[in-house]
DNA sequence: CCCTGCTAGTTTTTT
DNA sequence: ACTAGCAGGG
């Protein structure tokens, strides 16, 4: 967790040593015991450390430790808490209970299932399963282009759960707006909620929905918990939705002892359905608020916080507050604008290199950017400049196809209603269960109201279902029912072994690394999957309770990406969204990407650009000691090279002078008009450009060559103190310029279609060009059968080797091992081979 | 069943 | 610019 640096983390203070360690406004909100408490914690300013110094004196007080809840953002905020309250009062940080508010959910709904006619072990659908539970269903409403609108109605659904909208509810209003799509959005969600009921899944809305139903409806519930829980903190109150805000309602009516932080200024989810007005009118939800301000910043230089300041006070809609530091002022924060968004990552990785060689370590330095994609340009640089970085939050581990896949068998075992995870593995590996079988079984199971699992139990009465398909049916339900068994008799991870082997998923894996040593990766992955499994039973060990399959999956469905990616956090940059950077720090922060339609990213009213301004807060007061902004003046969308100027942001925050900028953009030829002039870019380039008329050269590279060179012209609105590091002709990097002609084809007009040129490194290409041009060749088995070792021309590849031949009928395949050394299998019905 | 080539969507952020 | 997902052909 690099928020706090283990050095620090692991200074053992007990209680005492902690109080005497606050600041008397830190100490004020640790004591305080009345009734409703808000805590307005800026930036820096302690409040992980009051918090769980909070909950441990509330402990030592003589609150009991399993009566105590805390909420926080993430789970990994949850277990950073846990730590710190296990290390101030040991033998109780297992006992509080600290959640996410959406492993809360999983808890209580587990807890009380039969009081909501749920099972216990339902099944959480996260946004790919929901999305194909809508795509399933704009399919069968018969919508032709369904795949359009499969996004916006999964967020429609999803922003109406947090505000507790029905599906009824959302389809008055559409009727009363007259919006097609709006009509159909609601149609969809009513059958999306029926479709979860009948798999009885929720999605990750549900989980706060219905613990908002269990304790609005059921009032014995509602009673116990507003007693059983003698202190409720949530963390991160600013970024509460609705659900959330009636859930802490609810619970901390009777007892009123309840105590939020948060910071208006950095609410950055509105995008989720968090409604930052929950924190801005805490005091008029609940009477007799105590309201406690944490102003003093122990984590950055002067110069840093007083930009951001200057920044953040430019949001009309905020709590007035004022953060100060005793800090010394540091070094000037750098602002520094790059040609191109390949400049910037080389700027900063070169200056990255500059902090290295002055001490720094790489786990304390950071890049952030608003949008994932602009990860791309760092990941080349950095292994360019060797710069070792862990990208965080990008693929989380749950998500990679082979482990969803087998996750969709345990859940196939847990809740065989579960028809979208089915779906996705009822013909992986390939067992002759492919699109015409599924639609016959669907179809069968949406006219007899039964699941898709039940259907396949059925196969045999499904009309227009083939003998194959109808036996491979039989083999797959087989396969579950024994393993439904075995889950009785033994532990999860084993199950999950017998899935992988016997499922034939394991052996598909192993035949694809022929192939593919990419797949390798895939092996290991899913070794590591069963090593999660083992953890979790470990866990479960010293917790005390039975591990089961259900249980293990309901748990890893809340986990995110930042999760499970502890994995060598050491010695690396870290690269990630500014989002996800919230509550972390770091000695040396990048900013990156820093231009107007960037970030502030386009969007079109005032309180979204308030947002954006926090989110740029945000990013900056992350830093420590060193800040580092940057901008480039083009950068590449969809493809497309746009001009974009200096964000708002830098002038606001008084980095960055409008006269400075025009003054040295005057005095400097432009981007293109350099191309321009080099020839550097072919006819292909020209449309993209703005000038439009460049032609006449060559080829289209990526450019960064001509970028580069730039550089040593200088004169920008540069203030970076690195700026002499570049060497005196502008080439020092050897290997930057990455110019390569593999990426775009000659100019379109030039008759050469898809030839590429390629440089000399490249592999070779597998089909001679003399080959290509010859015509189909007849199908094969013209003379006899063929057989293992025999020999077979193919018009393309010529003469070859058989391997092997497997399966018989119409799905047999052949595997034949050319003269060039390609190998290659095809169905023997269709083979263009002739037997030699 | 597997490969290829084409198209369309992506790029705002995610518990 | 890049990719995933597909239709169509072998």
């Amino acid at each position: 967790m690099p928020c706090i640096p283990p050095a620090r983390s692991r200074i053992v203070m007990d209680l005492q040593d902690a109080l005497k360690s606050l600041n008397p406004q830190q100490l004020e909100a640790v004591n305080y015991d009345g009734g409703p408490c808000l805590i307005v914690a800026g930036a820096g300013t302690g409040k992980t450390k009051t918090l769980t110094t909070k909950i441990a004196k509330l402990i030592a007080d003589g609150y009991h430790p399993a009566r105590i809840l805390a909420v926080t953002f993430t789970n990994k905020a949850a277990q950073e808490m846990r730590e710190r309250v296990e290390a101030l009062v040991p033998g109780t940080g297992n006992r509080v209970w600290i959640h996410t508010f959406h492993s809360f959910g999983v808890r209580l709904l587990r807890q009380n299932a039969q009081a909501l006619g749920l099972s216990r072990d339902f099944a959480i659908y996260d946004d790919s399963d929901q999305k194909k539970v809508v795509s399933l269903i704009l399919e069968q409403m018969g919508i032709k282009d369904p795949k359009k609108e499969i996004n916006q109605i999964v967020s429609l659904i999803s922003r109406a759960k947090d505000d507790m909208v029905s599906p009824e509810t959302m389809m008055q209003s559409a009727t009363a707006s007259g919006l097609d799509f709006k009509i159909r959005a609601a149609e969809v969600y009513r059958r999306y909620e029926q479709k979860l009921k009948e798999a009885g899944a929720l999605d990750f809305g549900d989980l706060l929905v219905k613990t908002v139903v269990l304790l609005r409806d059921h009032e014995d519930v509602r009673n116990y918990y507003q007693d059983f829980f003698q202190y409720i903190l949530v963390d991160e109150y600013q970024d509460t939705n609705h659900t959330q805000y009636l859930i802490t309602k609810m619970l901390a009516a009777k007892r009123r002892k309840l105590c939020v932080v948060g910071d208006p200024d950095q609410s950055i989810y509105s995008w989720r359905g968090a409604n930052i007005r929950n924190i801005l009118e805490f005091e008029k939800d609940f009477q007799d608020v105590k309201t406690i301000t944490l102003e003093q910043n122990y984590r950055s230089t002067k110069a840093i916080l007083d930009a951001s300041n200057r920044l953040i006070t430019k949001n009309k809609k905020r709590k007035e507050k004022n953060l100060f530091t005793d800090k010394s002022q540091g070094d000037p924060i750098e602002v520094r604008e790059l040609m191109s968004e390949g400049d910037e990552a080389r700027w900063v990785s070169q200056n990255i290199k500059a902090l290295v060689n002055e001490g720094a370590s790489l786990k304390e330095i950071a890049v952030f950017y608003r949008t994932n994609a602009q990860s791309r340009s760092f990941e080349d640089s950095f292994r360019r400049y060797q710069i070792p970085y862990r990208l965080v939050g990008t693929v989380r581990f749950y998500d990679r196809k082979e482990i969803k896949d087998i996750m969709c068998y345990a859940r196939m075992l847990v809740n065989p209603a579960d028809n979208v995870s089915l779906l996705r593995i009822i013909n992986t590996p390939t067992r002759g269960l492919g699109k015409v079988a599924q639609e016959r079984l669907l179809e069968y199971a949406e006219n007899n109201h039964i699941s898709l699992y039940e259907a396949l139990k059925n196969a045999a009465y499904v009309p227009g279902l083939s003998s194959a398909a109808c036996k491979a049916a039989v083999k797959l339900v087989q396969l579950f029912e024994n393993w439904r068994g075995d889950m009785l008799l033994t532990d999860p991870a084993d199950i999950f072994h017998k899935i992988m082997t016997e499922s034939g998923y394991m052996d598909a894996v192993k035949a694809e690394m022929e192939k593919d040593p990419e797949a390798e990766s895939r092996l290991q992955n899913l070794d590591a999957l069963i090593n999660a499994v083992k953890e979790y039973e470990e866990r479960c060990q010293k917790g005390e309770k039975e591990p089961s399959v259900a249980d293990f999956l309901q748990e890893i469905s809340l986990l995110s990406g930042e999760d499970d990616s502890q994995a060598d956090e050491n010695g690396a940059v870290t690269l990630m969204t500014v989002h996800l950077a919230k509550g972390l720090e770091f000695n040396n922060v990048f900013v990156t990407g820093l231009e107007e339609n960037l970030f502030p990213i386009g969007r079109d009213n005032e309180d979204d650009l308030e947002e954006e301004r926090r989110l740029c807060y945000v990013a900056m007061t992350r830093a420590r000691e060193r800040l580092f902004l940057t901008y480039a003046r083009t950068r590449r969308k969809f493809g497309q090279l746009q001009d974009n100027l200096p964000s708002r942001f830098l002038f606001e925050s008084g980095l960055l002078d409008e006269s400075e900028v025009q003054e040295a953009r005057a005095s400097q030829p432009r981007y293109t008009d350099y191309h321009s002039r080099y020839g550097l870019y072919g006819a292909g380039a020209g449309g993209s450009y703005s000038g439009g008329h460049y032609g006449g050269g060559y080829a289209r590279g990526k450019n960064n060559f001509g970028a580069n060179r730039y550089q040593t012209f200088e004169g920008y609105a540069s203030k970076s103190r690195f700026q002499k590091r570049y060497d005196a002709d502008g080439y020092e990097i050897q290997e930057d310029d990455d110019l390569d002609y593999t990426s775009s084809s000659y100019g379109g007009s030039s008759g050469l279609g898809s030839l590429y040129a390629k440089p000399a490194f490249s592999r070779p290409a597998p089909s001679p060009a003399s080959a290509s041009q010859e015509a189909p060749t007849p199908p094969a088995q013209k003379n006899g059968e063929p057989a293992v070792g025999g020999l077979v021309k193919h018009g393309v590849f010529g003469q070859g080797k058989i391997v092997s031949i497997a399966g018989s009928g119409d799905s047999a395949k052949i595997t034949v091992l050319f003269g060039n050394g390609v190998r290659r299998t095809f169905m023997l019905k269709f083979a263009p081979l002739e037997l030699l």
